[in-house]
RNA sequence: GGCCGCGUGGUGUAGCGGCCUAACACGCCACCCUGUCAAGGUGGAGAUCGGCGGUUCGAAUCCGCUCGCGGUCGCCA
C-alpha cells in the first residue's frame, strides 16, 4: 500500500509516529510562508502543515498544489500548538508535520465543489457522478447502504434462510409493468425479459423444498421514473414455506427494528408496528400508504351534507358521492393566498374545488361570526359544528372539505373516486408546509387485507391489485364468482412515512384455485397454460403453502439515510428520462449488432 | 402521454420591457501574507442570459415552438 494510515483515523495516540498518507486535497490555506492543507480520504480529513524551514522541497511543491490533487505525504503526527486545536474536527487535536510531499496526480478544477455540501443541479451531479460520490454526504450514503445490506444478509442467514440467485434473463410476463426486453441471438426473433421481480422463481424454490429463501435481487421495470422509482432497482426478495402472514409480518418487524438500531440508532420508530387494514387506511387517510407521523385524519359529513343548502355538497351526496375533509391545526391564520394555492393544488390532483372553513370561534358554540369561509352564506352552522366535532377541531383550526360526485369515472375531476386521493395529497401538502412530520422518526406500519382485484375501467376487466399469485382470504372465497370486488386477499404492504416500502402475500399453492383466479382475471385456460404452465404444473407436485415479501432496498436505505430521493442512495442512478448522463446510456448500436439479432429499427415519425 | 415548475459566468442565486456595457456570493488566476482551519488582504479573468422564431424603437425580461432537468397524474402484476 502507498499509505500506512487513513487521514481520518489519526488521533492523539499517533503523536510521534511517522506516517505515510494518501488522499485528495480538500482545502489549502497558503500563508505565504506556512501552508496548511487538509487531506481527505475515505475515513475523513486531517490537517497538514508544511513548514518552509522543515521541508523546503515539500513547501515548494505545495505551492502549486490545488484542490482535488492526489498526494502522497510523509510526515510526523504532532500535537497541535496550544490554542490551535479544532474541536469541530475528529482529528482536530493533531496535525501532520509534512516532511516529504509528492503529487501522485493533478486535478482540473472540479465542475462543482467537492469540499462542501452545496446544492448542485441534478444533471451535473449525474454527469460527473464519480466526483459527486466523492462528496462527504454521498460517501456516507454509500456506506449506510452497505451496512444495511450487510445486516440484512446476516439477519436472514442467522435464521437459516438460503440466499439464491435467479436469472437476469427470463421470460416476459403479460401482466404488470412493461418489460425490458433483451433479444436472444441464438434464437432470432425471440426475446428474454429482465425480471420485474423473481416472483415465479421464488415460488418454484418453495416447491423445490428450499423452505427459506432470500435474495438481494436486481429488478427492472420499464415505467416512467419518479423520486422513488428507478427503471433498475434492488429489492429484498424473501419467501418462506409453511408460513402465514403473521410469521412474515413478525419476521419483518424484527428485521426493520434491528436495522434501524444497527444503522441509525439515533432515529426512533414506533413499536410495535401498527397494522391497519386497507379499508381502515383508506377511510382514515385516503391512501394505502399514509404518513402516520401526524394526524389530520379524514372525516366525512355525508349525512349533514345531504340536506345542505350548499348545492355542491348536496349534489355530491345525493348522486352517491361524498363530502370529506381534514382539519388543519392552527390553519385559520392561513392567508387568502395560501388557501388559494391549496385550492390550485387539489385541483391538480382531481378535486373540483376546495371548501375552506376557518374556525374563528370555539367549536361547540359557533355562530356566524365564528366561521370564515368563501361559501359561509350557504353553510349552516350545524354543518360546520358537525364537521368540527368529527375532526376534533379547535378554535383557530381550518377545515378543508372536498366533495365528489358519484357515478363518474374514476379519473374524472370531481368524481367521488378522487375525494380521498385529493385529501391524501392535501394532507401531505399541508403537513409539509407546516413541517408536521418529525424527520427523526421512522413510522413503519403494515397494511393488510387488500382487495384481491379491482375493476379496470379502460380494459373492462378485473385486474389483480398485487399480482396473480396472491391467495384470496378463505372466508371471502364465495365472492370470487359473485362479487369479486369484495374478495379480500392475503396480501400486505409495509409502509413508512408515507412511502410504500414493499409488499407481499400468502401465495396460492394449489392449481385449481390458481386457475380460478386466472380465469377471473380474464386469462384464458389456453393462455394460462402457455404463460404459467410451469408454475401450475409445479403446484401439482406437492407445493407447500408459502408466503413471502419483497421490500425495496433503495427506498429502505433512502429512509435510513434521511433522503427523500432514492437516487441519493444509488451509486449510478438514471435521470428522469431514464438516461445516464455520464455514460450516455441508452444509446444507438451499430447496424452489425442489430443485424446479428435480426432487428430493424423503425424511426419514429413525428 | 397530460399538467405544473425551472433553465442567467465554473457553482449557487439576483435581475423579470429601456437604469444590464448583466449584479452578488463561492470558486478560479496573479501578487502579498509563518498558525490557519468556510484563513485574510489587493487586483484580475470569466456569462449575450438552454436553443429557435416572434412581438417591440428596444427583450435575460413578453409570446410561441423546441430541448433539457425536476415534480405530479396516468403508468408502476
Amino acid at each position: 500500500m502507498l499509505k500506512t494510515h487513513y487521514c481520518g483515523d489519526l488521533r492523539k495516540d499517533h503523536i510521534g509516529q511517522e506516517v505515510t498518507l494518501g488522499g485528495w486535497v480538500h482545502r489549502r490555506r497558503d500563508h505565504g510562508g506556512l501552508i496548511f492543507m487538509d487531506l481527505r480520504d475515505r475515513r475523513g480529513i486531517v490537517q497538514m502543515v508544511i513548514h518552509p524551514d522543515d521541508a523546503p522541497d515539500a513547501h515548494k511543491t505545495a505551492g502549486d498544489v490545488r484542490s482535488e490533487f492526489v498526494l502522497s505525504v510523509v510526515g510526523e503526527v504532532a500535537a497541535r500548538k496550544e490554542g490551535t486545536e479544532n474541536p469541530d474536527m475528529p482529528t482536530g487535536d493533531i496535525e501532520l508535520r509534512v516532511r516529504h510531499l509528492e503529487v501522485l496526480n493533478e486535478s482540473k478544477t472540479p465542475p462543482f465543489p467537492i469540499n462542501e455540501e452545496s446544492d448542485v443541479e441534478e444533471l451535473l451531479r449525474l454527469r460527473y457522478r464519480y466526483l459527486d460520490l466523492r462528496r462527504e454526504g454521498m460517501q456516507r450514503n454509500l456506506r449506510i447502504r452497505d451496512q444495511a445490506t450487510a445486516y440484512i444478509r446476516s439477519f436472514f442467514r442467522e435464521r437459516d434462510f438460503t440466499e439464491i440467485e435467479t436469472p437476469m434473463l427470463t421470460n416476459s410476463t403479460p401482466e404488470g409493468a412493461r418489460d425490458y426486453l433483451v433479444p436472444a441471438r441464438v434464437q432470432p426473433g425471440t426475446f428474454y425479459a429482465l425480471p420485474q421481480s423473481p416472483q415465479q422463481y421464488k415460488q418454484l424454490l418453495m416447491v423445490a423444498g428450499v423452505e427459506r429463501y432470500f435474495q438481494i435481487a436486481r429488478c427492472a421495470r420499464d415505467e416512467d421514473l419518479r423520486a422513488d422509482r428507478q427503471p433498475d432497482f434492488t429489492q429484498l426478495d424473501v419467501e418462506m414455506s409453511f408460513a402465514t402472514e403473521e410469521d412474515i409480518l413478525e419476521l419483518f418487524e424484527e428485521l426493520f427494528s434491528n436495522l434501524v438500531r444497527e444503522v441509525r440508532p439515533d432515529l426512533s420508530f414506533v413499536s410495535p408496528f401498527p397494522r391497519l387494514t386497507y379499508e381502515e387506511s383508506m377511510r382514515r387517510f385516503g391512501t394505502d400508504k399514509p404518513d402516520l407521523r401526524y394526524g389530520m385524519e379524514l372525516f366525512d359529513i355525508n349525512d349533514v351534507a345531504a340536506s345542505s343548502e350548499f348545492g355542491v355538497f348536496r349534489n355530491a351526496v345525493t348522486s352517491g358521492g361524498s363530502v370529506e375533509g381534514i382539519c388543519v391545526p392552527g390553519g385559520a391564520e392561513f392567508s387568502r393566498k395560501q388557501i388559494d394555492s391549496l385550492t390550485t393544488f387539489v385541483q391538480g390532483i382531481g378535486a373540483k374545488g376546495l371548501v375552506s372553513i376557518a374556525l374563528l370561534g370555539q367549536p361547540g358554540s359557533l355562530d356566524e361570526e365564528g366561521i370564515r369561509s368563501p361559501v359561509a352564506k350557504y353553510l349552516a352552522v350545524d354543518l360546520v359544528e358537525t364537521a368540527a366535532q368529527r375532526s376534533d377541531a379547535k378554535q383557530g383550526d381550518l377545515l378543508l372539505l372536498v366533495a365528489g360526485e358519484g357515478g363518474k369515472p374514476k379519473l374524472e375531476p370531481g368524481s367521488s373516486h378522487r375525494v380521498r386521493p385529493a385529501l391524501d395529497g392535501l394532507r401531505r401538502e399541508v403537513a409539509s408546509r407546516l413541517q408536521l412530520a418529525d424527520p427523526n422518526v421512522l413510522h413503519y406500519a403494515f397494511i393488510t387485507e387488500f382487495p384481491l382485484v379491482e375493476w379496470d375501467d379502460e380494459e373492462e376487466r378485473w385486474d389483480a391489485l398485487h399480482h396473480l399469485f396472491v391467495a384470496p382470504m378463505e372466508e371471502d372465497l364465495h365472492f370470487l364468482d359473485t362479487d369479486p370486488s369484495r374478495v379480500r386477499s392475503r396480501a400486505y404492504d409495509m409502509i413508512c412515512n408515507g412511502m410504500e416500502l414493499g409488499s407481499g402475500s400468502v401465495r396460492i399453492h394449489k392449481r385449481d384455485l390458481q386457475e380460478r383466479v386466472l380465469r377471473l382475471l380474464g386469462i384464458s385456460d389456453e393462455e394460462a397454460k402457455e404463460r404459467f404452465g410451469h408454475i401450475l404444473e409445479a403446484f401439482e407436485y406437492g407445493a407447500p403453502p408459502h408466503a413471502g415479501f419483497a421490500p425495496g432496498i433503495d427506498r429502505i436505505v433512502a429512509q435510513l439515510a434521511g433522503e427523500t430521493d432514492i437516487r441519493e442512495v444509488i451509486a449510478f442512478p438514471k435521470s428522469k428520462s431514464g438516461a445516464d448522463p455520464m455514460t450516455g446510456a441508452p444509446s444507438r448500436v451499430s447496424d452489425e449488432q442489430l443485424s446479428v439479432l435480426g432487428i430493424t429499427v423503425v424511426e419514429q415519425p413525428e
